[in-house]
DNA sequence: ATGCCTTATTTCATAAGA
């Protein structure tokens, strides 16, 4: 099975590149993540023609996950419980089971500096996602927890570490908070790189720093042990970073062997 | 980079992203 990741930051606005890359990797199932959009206005139509049954989750402007399927799509569940708002709840989470694995695609909230109130819920939600998660984990050994979680894990996860001084996305607590999700029982899978030493997935859209190799890696793939043992490949796919009207954010592609799994 | 690009919406301006 062919799992994949991608922020593709607007569904609608990176149509036509969703469209060719789902034909040209032609992944069986896909987490998205800021669809923007909601889940009657989400594009089930183009996705639909290429095969994929789709489960989305969204509240208009921002935000918004789904999972694309052609592996089956079945205990669809939005949100999790106990999950914080801010103030409200905003879409977040989604999850499904896809030829057995449990699928989620999480849009971790981004934090935006450490004194804002946004951190806070950042750290939060981390923390509410790993209790909602480790009774799945218990539950159903395969999972796959995908998504943009805007922590990079270590310092050779961002271009230069200097540059993140009192930033987010690499202060201790978040890292603490990511680490705590670990423990329940997963495993981060870390993803090759096609250019370069470090498996970065996302490049600000200014300043050519995309051309210039100044990335994070902040989309994540995380496996309990079922899933983490059945990994054959798992590379993040920087073509799509490329060219015309691209998402800030290149997507993660991981091939599966399940049936070696259960044999 | 103190958002230098990009997105959707309350549009010719704003909020948010990382």
């Amino acid at each position: 099975m062919r799992l994949a990741t991608w922020n593709v930051n607007s569904v609608h606005a990176r149509l036509p590149r969703l469209l060719e890359w789902l034909a040209e990797i032609r992944p069986d199932v896909v987490c998205l993540q800021e669809t923007k959009t909601s889940q009657d206005t989400f594009p089930h139509a183009e996705i639909g023609e290429l095969g994929y049954a789709v489960a989305a989750h969204g509240n208009g402007r921002w935000n918004g996950v789904a999972i694309l399927s052609r592996a089956g799509i079945d205990e669809v569940r939005r949100g999790f419980p106990g999950e914080p708002g801010s103030p409200g709840t905003q879409a977040r989470a989604i999850a499904a089971t896809c030829n057995g694995v449990r699928v989620w695609s999480v849009y971790v909230p981004n934090g935006r500096s450490l004194d804002s109130s946004q951190f806070g819920y950042k750290l939060e939600w981390l923390a509410a996602l790993r209790d909602a998660l480790s009774v799945q984990a218990r539950a159903t050994p395969p999972l796959a927890v995908c998504g943009d979680f805007n922590v990079a894990p270590t310092d050779d996860d961002v271009w230069d570490p200097a540059a993140f001084t009192d930033a987010t996305h690499v202060s201790p607590p978040e890292r603490e908070a990511l680490g705590a999700l670990l423990r329940i029982g997963l495993t981060d899978i870390r993803p090759r790189a096609l250019k370069g030493r470090q498996p970065f997935t996302y490049w600000d859209y200014r300043a050519g720093a995309f051309h210039r190799g100044l990335g994070m890696r902040i989309d994540l793939v995380l496996a309990s042990a079922a899933v983490a043992a059945a990994v054959r490949d798992a590379y993040v796919d920087r073509e799509a970073r490329k060219g015309k009207a691209p998402s800030d954010h290149a997507p993660i592609v991981v091939d599966l062997d399940l049936a070696a799994q259960s044999a």
